[in-house]
DNA sequence: ATTTCCTATCTTTTT
DNA sequence: GATAGGAAAT
C-alpha cells in the first residue's frame, strides 16, 4: 500500500478504525486520542482502496475544522486528489444541495442566506411592529424559539407564545418574500428536497458514497435526518465523536444521536479510542474525576500515555484585575524561561470576560489573538460594505438596501424609506422597484425625488460597469470613494484605535471580495461564503501571541500551557444553565477546557468580579469539589504574592551581598 | 434631515 | 462600560 501514512504509527484501536471502511462505523474518540489523525488516515485509506475522491464527503461543524481537515488529508494523498474530496460544514453542504435544486421547493434559483445582524435586525423590527416592545421581548428569545420549531420540523404558527408565533410567521413570510433563507432553513430545506425528490436524493447518494461526520455529538435531530436521507445502503457512514464533549445542547444538539447511533444505522462497528497522547496524567486524572459526575454517558476513561506531570493548580484571587495581572506576570516569567507566546491559552466561559485580560495584555505589550469574539462579518463597517455588494448583486433584496439607503446620509431619511416600504408592501414589489417606480416618485417632494434618483442611477451605473466586465473589487472601491464612505465612517469614530479597526475592516472586506473574484467566484458565491463563514480564517492563523478563547471555541484545540479563568458559581456553571437545568453540559464544558492542556493546567477563581461596571461578590464554582484532590494543588493569592515578595527580598539580599563583595 | 445626547439593556455558548 | 435606539435640538 502506497498510503501517505504508515499503519504502524497507529495504535490498535486507531488501526481498526482506519481499516473499517464499509458499513456504519461509530468511533468514540475521547479528547486527545488522535481523532483527527485517525479520520484523515481513514479517508486516505479509502482512496488507497480505489474509492474515487469525488465520492468522499466529510462533514465538520465549523469552517475552520473543515479547512484544517482538508489540509491534512491533502498532505497525505496529494493536492490533486485532495482537492476532489468534499470537506465542508452541514450548512455549506446544504447550500450546495439547494443551489442545484431549490427551485423544486418553490424558491427562485438565486436565493440569499440571511444571517447574523441582518437577521437580528429584522426580528427586532418585527417585534416593534407587532408590539412586543412593551413586554420587553428580546430578539434572541424569538430567534431561539424559531430555531427550535424549525429544528423540530414543527409549524411556526404552533409556537406556544402567541406573540412569538405571530412574529415568527411574519419573519418567515418576510424571508420568503425576499427569496431568502436562514441557517435553519438551509438544513430544513436541504433535508426536505432530499426526502421529497427521489431523483435529487439519488443524485447526492450516488455522489457521496462514503460519508464521514466529525464532532458527531454536536449534531441535532435535523442534521441526523439529513444524514439519513443522504446516506443510502450499504450505509458507508463513519461518525466520530465524544459524548463527554457535547457542549451545544442549547443549539439543539442531541447526545442521543451518538448514544443511540445503532437506531439510525444498523449494526455499526463501534471503536473506542481511549489512549490519550495529548496531556499529562495529572491533567487527565483531574478531567476524569470531574466527568465521572455526569450520568447517562458512555462509560469510558482517558488513559494517560504520559505519566505524572505537574499538578493542576487551583488559585483563588481577590478580584478579576488581580487574576488578569497575575496570569500575565506568569506568562512574562515563563517567556523569559524560553516559552513562546503561542504555547499559552487563556480560556473563558463568556466573551464578556475577555475584556479585562485584553486590557492587561495590552498594557504589558504582549501580543494576543482572539478566537470566538465578535465575528468579522458581523462588524458594522463590514456589514455595510457587504450590504453594498448585496445591492449591487441583487437590488431587489430589501434588507441590505434599507441598510445602506441612507448611510452615508444622502437625503433619503427615515420618513422616505418608511414610505417606500409601505408602498412596496401595497404593490407587492421590492423596495428597489418602488424607488424606480414613477408613481411613487411622483408623490414625494422634489428634493427627495432628486436624492432618490441620484442614488438609483448611481446603483444602475455601477451595475452596468459590472456587466461590462469591470472588476467588482475595483468598482466597489471606486463607488465607496465616490460617496465619501471612508470619511463618513471615520467621522463616527471616537478613538484612533477604532478608526484603524474600521479602516482595516473595510479594506479586508474589499480585499477578500477581490480575491474571491480572482478565483472565479460570482458575487453570489462570495456573499454566501461571507454569510456562512464566522471568521476570517487567514488572519487568525497568521496572528501570533497568546490565545484568548472561549471554552466553546476551544474544542478540538490544544495548548501546552492553559489558564482557565473564572471558575465561579454563576459563570461556570453559568447562571442560566442552573435555571435551565443543564448543569451537566457546563460540566462537560469544564471537561473540554481541562483536556485542552498538554503540560500545565491552571484554574483561577475570584472573590469579586466587576460586572457591568459594578463590583460583585463571587463564590467558588461547585465543580471544584468534584476534582480529584490528589492531583490538584490549591493556592491562595497570599501564597503567590508571599512567594513573590520573598523572591524580591532575596534579590535585595543578593544585591546587598554583591555590593559588599564589590567593596 | 441630521446630529447629539440620554437611557435601558446587556453577557452564555455559534453555524 | 458599551452600545443601540429614542428624543430633542439644530
Amino acid at each position: 500500500m502506497s498510503a501517505g501514512f504508515s499503519i504502524e504509527s497507529l495504535n490498535k484501536a486507531q488501526r481498526k478504525a482506519v481499516l473499517a471502511l464499509k458499513g456504519p462505523v461509530l468511533i468514540l474518540a475521547g479528547a486527545g486520542t488522535g481523532k483527527t489523525r485517525t479520520v484523515t488516515c481513514r479517508m486516505s485509506a479509502l482512496l488507497e482502496n480505489g474509492v474515487k475522491a469525488e465520492n468522499v464527503l466529510a462533514v465538520t461543524f465549523t469552517n475552520k475544522s473543515a479547512a484544517e481537515m482538508a489540509e491534512r488529508v491533502m498532505g497525505m494523498v496529494g493536492k490533486k486528489r485532495g482537492k476532489a474530496l468534499t470537506v465542508c460544514t452541514f450548512h455549506s453542504l446544504c447550500l450546495r444541495i439547494l443551489k442545484r435544486d431549490i427551485e423544486s421547493l418553490g424558491y427562485k434559483k438565486k436565493f440569499a442566506v440571511m444571517a447574523g445582524g441582518d437577521q437580528t435586525g429584522m426580528i427586532r423590527q418585527l417585534i416593534v411592529r407587532k408590539g412586543g416592545r412593551q413586554i420587553n421581548l428580546k430578539p434572541g428569545e424569538v430567534m431561539s424559539e424559531i430555531s427550535k420549531a424549525k429544528n423540530a420540523e414543527l409549524p411556526l404558527s404552533g409556537i406556544e407564545d402567541e406573540l412569538i408565533a405571530e412574529i415568527a410567521v411574519a419573519y418567515q413570510n418576510e424571508l420568503r418574500a425576499q427569496n431568502a433563507v436562514d441557517f435553519d432553513d438551509l438544513l430544513l430545506l436541504g433535508e426536505r428536497v432530499l426526502r421529497e425528490y427521489p431523483e435529487v436524493r439519488v443524485y447526492w447518494q450516488d455522489k457521496f458514497r462514503y460519508v464521514t461526520v466529525d464532532e458527531f455529538q454536536d449534531t441535532n435531530s435535523l442534521q441526523m435526518k439529513l444524514l439519513q436521507q443522504l446516506v443510502g445502503e450499504p450505509y458507508n457512514i463513519c461518525v466520530v465523536g465524544d459524548d463527554d464533549q457535547s457542549i451545544y445542547g442549547w443549539r439543539g444538539a442531541q447526545v442521543a444521536n451518538i448514544l443511540q447511533f445503532e437506531r439510525f444505522f444498523p449494526n455499526p462497528k463501534i471503536i473506542r479510542l481511549e489512549e490519550n497522547y495529548r496531556s499529562t496524567q495529572a491533567v487527565l486524572e483531574v478531567a476524569n474525576s470531574l466527568i465521572r459526575h455526569n450520568l447517562g454517558r458512555r462509560e469510558k476513561k482517558l488513559k494517560p500515555t504520559i505519566p505524572g506531570g505537574d499538578l493542576v493548580r487551583l488559585v483563588s484571587m481577590p478580584g478579576d484585575q488581580e487574576e488578569a495581572e497575575w496570569i500575565v506576570s506568569e506568562i512574562v516569567m515563563q517567556r523569559e524561561e524560553g516559552r513562546v507566546l503561542e504555547d499559552f491559552a487563556i480560556l473563558f466561559r463568556t466573551n464578556g470576560q475577555i475584556r479585562k485580560m485584553e486590557e492587561v495584555l495590552r498594557e504589558e505589550k504582549i501580543p494576543y489573538r482572539m478566537v470566538g469574539a465578535q465575528s468579522f462579518y458581523d462588524r458594522k463597517e463590514v456589514r455595510d460594505v457587504l450590504s453594498y455588494v448585496q445591492v449591487l448583486n441583487q437590488p431587489e433584496l430589501d434588507i441590505p438596501l434599507l441598510r445602506i439607503l441612507n448611510s452615508p446620509p444622502r437625503g433619503i431619511g427615515n420618513t422616505t424609506s418608511m414610505a417606500a416600504l409601505d408602498w412596496s408592501r401595497e404593490k407587492d414589489q421590492s423596495i428597489w422597484e418602488t424607488l424606480i417606480d414613477g408613481d411613487f416618485l411622483f408623490q414625494v417632494s422634489k428634493k427627495v425625488r432628486n436624492s432618490i434618483q441620484t442614488f438609483t442611477s448611481q446603483v444602475e451605473g455601477v451595475r452596468r460597469s459590472l456587466i461590462d466586465g469591470m472588476h467588482a473589487g475595483i468598482v466597489m472601491d471606486q463607488w465607496l470613494r465616490e460617496m465619501d464612505f471612508h470619511e463618513w465612517l471615520m467621522r463616527q469614530c471616537k478613538t484612533d484605535k477604532e478608526k484603524d479597526a474600521r479602516r482595516e475592516g473595510v479594506s479586508t472586506t474589499i480585499a477578500s471580495l477581490t480575491e474571491a473574484i480572482k478565483k472565479g467566484k460570482s458575487l453570489s458565491d462570495f456573499l454566501d461564503q461571507a454569510a456562512l463563514d464566522a471568521e476570517k480564517e487567514d488572519d487568525l492563523e497568521k496572528k501570533s501571541g497568546v490565545t484568548l478563547i472561549t471554552l466553546h471555541a476551544a474544542k478540538g484545540l490544544e495548548y501546552p500551557i492553559v489558564y482557565l479563568v473564572g471558575l465561579e458559581e454563576g459563570i461556570l456553571p453559568h447562571k442560566r444553565s442552573l435555571e435551565e437545568g443543564t448543569r451537566d453540559e457546563e460540566r462537560r464544558l469544564l471537561y473540554v477546557g481541562i483536556t485542552r492542556a498538554q503540560e500545565k493546567m491552571t484554574m483561577t477563581y475570584c472573590a469579586t468580579r466587576v460586572k457591568w461596571g459594578k463590583e460583585e461578590a463571587c463564590e467558588a464554582s461547585s465543580f471544584i469539589g468534584e476534582l480529584n484532590p490528589d492531583w490538584v494543588h490549591e493556592e491562595g493569592y497570599e501564597d503567590i504574592m508571599g512567594a513573590e515578595a520573598s523572591e524580591e527580598e532575596l534579590r535585595g539580599f543578593f544585591s546587598a551581598m554583591s555590593a559588599i563583595l564589590d567593596d
